[in-house]
DNA sequence: ACACTCTGTGTACAACGTAAGCAGTTAAGC
DNA sequence: GCTTAACTGCTTACGTTGTACACAGAGTGT
């Protein structure tokens, strides 16, 4: 049931829509929808992300949409797909700068679009687009002549962490346009929750916060992705190296 | 308006709840109701996490918990400090034992409980069990004699990681429980996708799958962990530590 | 007895995705 | 040029969510 509208999915992502030749000029199509969606969720967040919302801004109502795309899940797919393609794929080379360019970049897609990490679940269904990014990672680690398990897991680190610094920023976008207030000056303002953080409760953190730890945080991307490249470099370059194979989940 | 909602899960968090004297005995509690919604997500998933569906397992309507819980954002800012409650705070010790107690800790807690990483937001309010674990961390990694910044950047860069992994972890069990179909099962069973990756589209990607490299991945949290704490090990042994602070987000 | 307070319930509302059916529009086939 | 099939976009309606509001009953003080 839910199976054939996963395979619709794939079928818009990879494959090119037949165009009809009857029937009246289409003033919607699927690109323009999928446009309209990407605008609505860069303006006004994930949430605003309603089939109404988008069918607004194009001047038309909700129900029209479903002539071009056949439900909000298909749509999701295609806005992801379509942002990923804004992304340039890693140029061969070394295999620590292509992997900072291929985090760079993710990073720059997720800045431009914060809502994307909302909506990335673990059976979203990949497109062409994020494929091609994926294909050129796996091709600048493989100039390392690892084990494939081992090129997957160099690249999926890479990715994860990308995704987990991405994550962090884009709840704190959201929070930021939903409510008006800073980051800092909302937690500034919870003079409640500050009263509890004494000392005999919170020895560590009280001294951290009186010797300025939390007022100019390090770059949170930055700090980590420099980490995580030498932790590889460190991995990459040893004589042995012991995998541990996932055990089977659940 | 929403303020002082936040703030009363502050004192729901980090307040003993008052007595009541007059009145008729209260069947509920509030710490029924966050262990039965804690049980609900544990059972069911986040979705199902409905105040509806709450009060169904404790024989009540929906409406009966707002008298013990305010509202369903403040319910889950209790269960997640409740949970946190179930794990240890590390021990002191050197640094990456103490980091990899740390991260075991939060691992085991999102395997338990993969709803924790659904709705962990930005401004989801910290409670006092969530913060004692923090403080240990902050404690093990001060010995290290790191600035403040330097300390809260490796603390972070840790339990963003576990974040990452477990979201990823998370997303798989929500998607198996829903579908009643294994990842791996769902996946092969896509061969409308298959068929698009071609040698020519996707050469790395085709030529790694052919050689077993998706076929027994490595475990993704022992590998990054051991990653991300080499990466950390080349931090605090270098000589000289180039900070970069963090430009204001937005 | 009375007043007060606290508990749990029933009803109601606005927002969501989307199923079903319909009126209007265009091009192909004759 | 006419008919017909295909296609577009709209209207209406349904079930599900969190929760505001009013209310009946229960228990404790005075």
């Amino acid at each position: 049931m839910k199976q054939s509208d996963r395979d619709r999915s794939i079928r818009l992502l990879w494959e090119a829509p037949a165009e009809p030749t009857r029937g009246p000029k289409a003033a919607l199509s699927q690109s323009r929808v999928v446009e309209a969606a990407i605008r609505v969720a860069d303006a006004e967040g994930v949430d605003a992300l309603t089939m109404r919302r988008v069918a607004e801004t194009l001047g038309n109502t909700a129900m029209s949409l479903y002539r071009h795309v056949p439900g909000k899940a298909e749509l999701l797919d295609l806005m992801v797909d379509a942002v990923w393609g804004e992304t340039d794929p890693a140029p061969a080379g070394p295999w620590r700068e292509g992997l900072e360019f291929f985090a760079r970049q993710m990073w720059a897609m997720y800045r431009a679009h914060p809502w994307m990490l909302q909506l990335t679940t673990s059976r979203r269904m990949p497109g062409p687009q994020a494929m091609t990014r994926m294909d050129a990672a796996f091709a600048v680690v493989s100039e390392l002549g690892l084990q494939s398990e081992e090129i997957v897991a160099v690249v999926t680190t890479v990715a994860q962490f990308v995704d987990g610094v991405g994550r962090t920023m884009a709840d704190r976008v959201q929070a930021e346009r939903e409510s008006g207030v800073s980051e800092e000056d909302w937690w500034s303002g919870r003079e409640a929750l500050w009263e509890h953080f004494t000392p005999e409760r919170l020895p560590m953190m009280t001294h951290i916060w009186n010797s300025g730890g939390f007022e100019s945080p390090l770059d949170e991307f930055e700090f980590g992705l420099a980490r995580v490249l030498d932790g590889l470099a460190v991995f990459v370059e040893a004589e042995e190296r012991p995998l541990v194979r996932r055990e089977t989940c659940l």
